[in-house]
DNA sequence: TCGTTACTTCGAAAGTTTTCGAAGAATGGA
DNA sequence: TCCATTCTTCGAAAACTTTCGAAGTAACGA
């Protein structure tokens, strides 16, 4: 028999709220994850780190999924997150796209 | 000589940061006033302050100022405020169409 | 000039967020 | 089984936000 590991709470769709989502994207650093997902549709939480320590970046993860822009998924150690860009499009249709287009071509880039 | 009352700083489009503006509008009460002025196109701060005590109004305006959004101009006592759709549109084209466009619309009906 | 109106600024209290290291938990491989 | 890897949770410190009343400032009108 096949446990998984407990997955994250993700809010459903009809539970996304406007206020949230725009503070979760207020910050630099949540900014540039969805940015960087937005790119390669899906990414370890290592992959995005900046070299900040985990538990910071684990926190803003925690946000990113709270206001409903990040799915978290486990995959063996590994943690892979992928932007909720069709359920945030359900429920604020254009609005990631409209805030995504105002960062420069080459921001996030290492 | 007129002296004209020393106006409030507002930042130039160009100065504009997207992370500001989403954090301004992050806050519900916020969120009110803008979509208020989104609709009347001019309003005193006393119009907009939802029974709330002057300094915490104030403080949101200032805010709502600093990130761009809105310009306030002193006529008399009162504190004129309009929202800064053309220099947020030239700076950030769409994004604040797309944000507005999520609030529905009976949305800061008092 | 005096009072009223309208808003800002100050200062303090309460709450929230960000950050980090340390400890914890799950998985997979030796 | 034991260890390494990856990420989360905990707990505490620092920084920031929100709120409010009180005091301040500017303009207008009597």
């Amino acid at each position: 028999m096949i446990l998984l590991m407990r997955p994250h709470k993700h809010p459903a769709a009809s539970e996304f709220v406007l206020e949230r989502v725009l503070y979760a994207l207020s910050d630099t650093i949540r900014l540039g994850i969805v940015l960087h997902l937005a790119r390669v549709e899906a990414a370890a939480c290592g992959d995005l780190d900046g070299g900040r320590p985990k538990s910071t970046v684990s926190h803003h993860f925690k946000v990113l999924r709270e206001a409903g822009l990040v799915w978290t998924e486990n995959s063996g150690t590994t943690h892979m997150n992928r932007l909720r860009r069709a359920d945030m499009d359900s429920r604020f249709p254009g609005l990631l796209a409209a805030i995504l287009r105002q960062v420069p071509a080459n921001a996030g880039d290492s």
